[in-house]
DNA sequence: CGTAGAATTGCAACATTATAACTCAATCCA
DNA sequence: TGGATTGAGTTATAATGTTGCAATTCTACG
């Protein structure tokens, strides 16, 4: 974890290494970024709020791009695939994952105020599995955590 | 816990606990079980598998309730202020609460072969919150996971 | 009782999120 | 080159959830 959501820092930086990730990432699974798929990542990345499919329509149509809903959803779901966003399903939002190499639970922290969420790659969350696996006696494929509450600097103006 | 989603039981059983904890709960502290949200709760029990809002619409017409969205949606609402029920946000669907008496985090299981899902009291899910918080200054307020995979049942069928 | 205030419900319209079905274009590979 | 595969454009529609307001029912209090 380089940049923490609630830490100032120069963006850039996440937004560059994110397309970067993806970049290599298609190129070693030989999949294809094209310019579509690569602004909905930018676009996703532009912050570190979830941002809605719906969200993201107005400025590809402003670029030029095609705007309709299974454009984008389709964008997404490659994304998806590749793990390089997650879903944040309480929200019906998608947000840039900040460790796409690694298989892994996707576990976000969402402040209910300022919106920003920060990927967590917590040891209990793994534990967790491990857990549940053994206590009912089944097999977990995914897994996904969202705590939601008050960020440190939202904590601080209350 | 006293029934294990995943183990044959009389699930009668389970709906009658859940009425008695609604009217208890609902005696306790002041709100009306009317009959609306307590038919609500019985078809979100009526089975161990999680249930769409939508899909309750049908059979509240057919019992001559009003059945537009907006009352199976308040009925929802309203249940899940008093923790009767869980949503699952992964489905977009509805689930009794199997421990409505204690204030806990929303974490189930759910078997994507044959769709039953069974709530989780792990400890790994307090310890879980307690790390996010100490790792990111962070006050969490609110937790929901959602493991999905397959049920000791299914495993076998496979 | 009887009535004011609050909570609940009925109802119509609408908003948001996501997918289906079919087409055509681009790319890849033999 | 030619055929298969993949990606994108387009239109329509499905699925999920909300708003606003009027009508009704319940509750509390005098
Ligand atoms: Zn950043
Ligand atoms: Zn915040
Ligand atoms: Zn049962
Ligand atoms: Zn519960």
């Amino acid at each position: 974890m380089t940049h923490d959501a609630y830490t100032p820092h120069n963006h850039h930086h996440c937004i560059d290494a994110a397309l970067n990730n993806a970049r290599s990432l298609c190129a070693e699974q030989g999949a294809r970024l094209t310019p579509i798929r690569q602004r909905v990542l930018e676009l996703v990345w532009s912050s570190h709020k979830p941002v809605g499919a719906y969200d993201l329509l107005p400025t590809l149509a402003a670029e030029g791009f095609n705007s309709a809903p299974p454009t984008v959803y389709r964008a997404l779901d490659f994304l998806l695939g590749l793990g390089l966003v997650h879903r944040i399903s309480t929200l019906n939002a998608f947000i840039g994952c900040s460790q796409p190499n690694t298989d892994h639970a996707s576990c976000f922290f969402i402040c209910r105020d300022c919106g920003k969420a920060q990927e967590l790659a917590a040891s209990e969350v793994q534990a967790l599995t491990a857990q549940v696996e053994r206590a009912l006696g089944v097999k977990v494929e995914q897994q996904t955590t969202e705590l939601t509450g008050l960020c440190p600097a939202c904590l601080e103006q209350h």
